[in-house]
DNA sequence: ACTTCTCTCTACCAATTGGTAGAGGATCGT
DNA sequence: ACGATCCTCTACCAATTGGTAGAGAGAAGT
């Protein structure tokens, strides 16, 4: 078998949670889209939460695996922050319903926010202090690498999955118009944080 | 009468739609929170579709208010942005879910995506004109106006309105936290914007 | 007094929801 | 040959969903 049918279920739930939500995917249109039961589906995971907490589990791997792959490589300054921009942005194109359903998970009232927050902790830390560390040597414009952290993650993410405000400001969403969208950005971005 | 029962529902969805999700919003609750029926709720509007497209459209027209005062007054330059950036904090601050419902209807798939562009389509053009003609004027750094105006907005919305993302990374989601975030933003648009 | 209009209600409905109970067919080790 | 385990199925269920039909109360106009 080239795939397991749990993995499966994850593959399908992921893209049903990450583009519909959580509330508007039912477990009949998720059996339904993989050919199976319903009842299949709760054979492997005990609830549609569970499913739930099991694919941000499962993303929220893929996500930081995506960082420390960079953070290994520890190149530095402003480079570094680039290549960060790139391997999300690889990742929005490759793979958009990842960022959505983070985009879901951290609606307000979502459940699994802790659950996600837990993968994601060390990275924020990992990140608060290369951005600290960067501003020490001078390679960065000071400020507080907190908020900054938050800026840079807003834009980032925004500019990768805001692809509905894009098509209303007649931005093309094409492969092409995402490399332009990343050039652009990581040029707004160094201009933000080269030092004065 | 304060506020007729059509308000009150709208001003309920609003609410509910823009916290929960439209899918997550059932009619029942909210008729049981506003202490009616869900058939007075049907009275009003024909269906539940119905409601969220009303909903969106006062949201839109209240946020389109927003940039067109600050817009008549028409002061210029980076100050200009500064003060956009304000209003909108004050909105995210007084009004949060006004900003969710934003963040919902922006989400990939949904149905009143055009409703709401063809509301804010004249404020991004204006945008789009007003940054090109500071970058003629060597006001603010030249780049793709589109492309910024894309940058401007995710950095904008997002670090408005990312409370858990913010909670996740143990930034203070106070008022004075608001405030603090927002001093931060303007310093890093202001960095990203100042020409060289 | 009578009609008309506005509003909120009770009563009801078909469809869909997430979830339970348990049968039946494989494949396995023994 | 035989039970055990793994997997997928049929059958079913209570609760909730958005929505329809229409009664009735109240005020207003005539």
């Amino acid at each position: 078998m080239a795939e397991s049918t749990r993995e499966r279920i994850l593959d399908a739930a992921l893209r049903a949670f990450g583009t519909e939500g959580f509330a508007a995917t039912s477990l009949d249109a998720l059996a339904t889209e993989l050919g199976i039961r319903k009842q299949t589906i709760l054979y492997y995971f005990p609830s549609k939460q569970a499913i739930f907490e099991a694919v941000v589990d499962r993303a929220a791997s893929d996500l930081v695996k995506v960082f420390e792959e960079q953070a290994a490589r520890g190149i530095g300054g402003l480079a570094q922050v680039e290549a960060i921009v790139k391997r999300v942005f690889r990742l929005a194109v490759r793979r958009p319903q990842l960022l959505g359903l983070i985009r879901e998970v951290t609606r307000p009232g979502s459940l699994s926010i802790d659950r996600l927050s837990a993968h994601t902790a060390p990275i924020f830390d990992r990140a608060r202090d290369f951005l600290q560390r960067e501003m020490d040597a001078g390679r960065m414009r000071p400020s507080d690498p907190e908020m900054l952290l938050l800026s840079l993650y807003s834009t980032v993410v925004g500019v990768a999955t805001e692809l509905e405000v894009q098509r209303a400001m007649g931005i093309s969403d094409s492969l092409r118009g995402a490399v332009a969208r990343r050039q652009e950005l990581i040029r707004f971005l160094r201009a933000a944080l080269e030092p004065a």
